[in-house]
DNA sequence: CGCGAAACGATCACAGTCAATCACGAAACG
DNA sequence: CGTTTCGTGATTGACTGTGATCGTTTCGCG
């Protein structure tokens, strides 16, 4: 393994620093590469990180399932063609490494969809992935995620309606601290968002601008569902949006911690267990 | 890490040299000097990306069955009825030759942007490259066209404000039937549209909503910008827009009929001349 | 109208890349 | 301490992209 490394690079083998990078490097490495120049190739990818074409394969592999990248013949191309760096909201860390999880969970928040159907889709991670699974439908969708809106745009024929305000660079959110606007006009029949975490207390934003948003979204609709992974059950953030009981149903996977899934129902929450392995709906009562 | 600048000089170096383009790459290349120039040669080509002509010939066969351009004798041209719905304004057949001319106005116009300037930048093909025009200034920019808000966000450092509404597949372009909205709390120095021709009536559009929406962005601004290659000067179209008197400055190329020239200065209208040879602006008497 | 030059499509051999599989070693677990 | 799991590297056969060459078609010019 390591072994090879040395072979070629006489200079640097002193074995005193480790020099096998690690998954998560490798895949820093080749976001930010693939940022920068909009495409990348796994020769390339074999000499700056030193590992072997077979893992750096598997590594576009994953991240492709991610939604990252999109893989080509000898490498991987940015989501949009190099384009713009907003088809994909921001990742962090430890959401890439629960991108399976929210996959799943995506899935299953887009079966509850039918064609016909005027919904919101409230920005975020896991709301993205569900715009991806929403390609043969045909609703109308209003959505506050810039990214959400090119992904409905671009790959599905979804009627998209948008909120006034400024577009945020970073997050891919369009935010406006007035009242007046034209989703005041829009019905939705079910509500999808997600939230940074979810306790008794409540829906848990970090962000009062973002939660001021979500909460003038709530008023479009009776319906809510909340879709999360099962990581979002550790308290996290201070901005309450919404209490559970203003939940109608939440879509999570079988991680989600028995004592909150039992607390849901008791509110009156229908709650949705998606096993991630199976990518299937295991319970609903 | 060090084990990676080792490697990372080699990767430049091998980079910086013509090795040899991959198959995205070049696509890449193709599309982008498509969009600027309108049209390319195969044998341009060959120079530029290092490849043979039966390559080049099997990408543009291949770009053209993807419905990104379409193939002409000894090369190809942009494409008619745009595919590409959202990385360029659907060009038509009679756009898809002006874009020398459009280019050109729209340099000019971009010219007329300070930083710290709040402008409002109305749909358009013209608008959009003026929009390339924008990637170093500090702007806030209101605009109703989601290409450009996509070019913007990814490209620029300018704060982005959308109005709400629904978001148009082909055009593009954001309207909304009711009043109330986010624009109505944005405040522009200077408002730059196109329109679809200019009569001695005023500027004409043929889509109802589309007038409509293009009439209540006026009532943001005082100064009014309208930035048309000559072409526009033919009478089109039946939805007057407001009349010549409201228009502020008039950026054009030289091509511009001298009596409509002088007709609009009759009318307070300030007209710029932009030749489209020498990019430079050529009277502003 | 006819001619030469350029461009075109089809085909072939070569090189690079891909997915699948097996084997090895390290870390995690009971 | 043994077992399992995961990440990794090497190998194989199949596939894709590439360039050169062929004969044919199209364009431009006299």
């Amino acid at each position: 393994m390591r072994h090879c490394d040395c072979l070629l690079t006489d200079m640097s083998d002193s074995d005193s620093l480790p020099v096998m990078m690690h998954e998560r490097e490798r895949w820093q490495l080749i976001l930010t590469r693939l940022r920068d120049r909009g495409i990348v190739r796994v020769a390339d990818l074999v000499g700056v990180t030193g590992a072997s074409v077979a893992t750096l394969r598997r590594d576009l592999a994953k991240l492709e399932d991610a939604g990252q990248l999109r893989r080509v013949h000898g490498g991987a191309e940015s989501v949009a063609s190099g384009q713009t760096p907003l088809t994909a909201p921001s990742f962090d860390a430890s959401q890439t490494l629960n991108v399976d999880l929210k996959q799943a969970v995506a899935r299953g928040a887009a079966n509850l969809c039918q064609d016909g159907d005027s919904i919101i889709l409230n920005a975020g991670s896991t709301t993205w992935f569900m715009a991806q699974c929403l390609r043969q439908h045909r609703m109308q969708v209003l959505t506050n995620s810039f990214p959400i809106a090119q992904e409905l745009i671009a790959h599905s024929a979804n009627r998209v309606v948008l909120p006034g305000g400024e577009l945020y660079r970073e997050a891919g959110i369009i935010l406006s601290p007035f009242d007046e606007d034209a989703i005041q006009h829009f019905a939705a029949s079910k509500m999808f968002m997600s939230c940074y975490s979810i306790t008794p207390l409540g829906l848990i934003e970090s962000d009062p601008l973002v939660a001021r948003a979500e909460a003038k979204l709530l008023n479009r609709t009776e319906k809510l569902i909340v879709v999360v992974d099962s990581t979002k059950f550790e308290p996290q953030g201070n901005m309450v949006v919404c209490p559970l009981a203003r939940v109608t149903t939440l879509v999570t996977d079988t991680g989600a911690p028995q004592q909150m899934v039992d607390h849901l129902r008791q509110q009156g929450v229908e709650v949705i267990l998606i096993d991630p392995k199976e990518a299937k709906v295991l319970t609903a009562a």
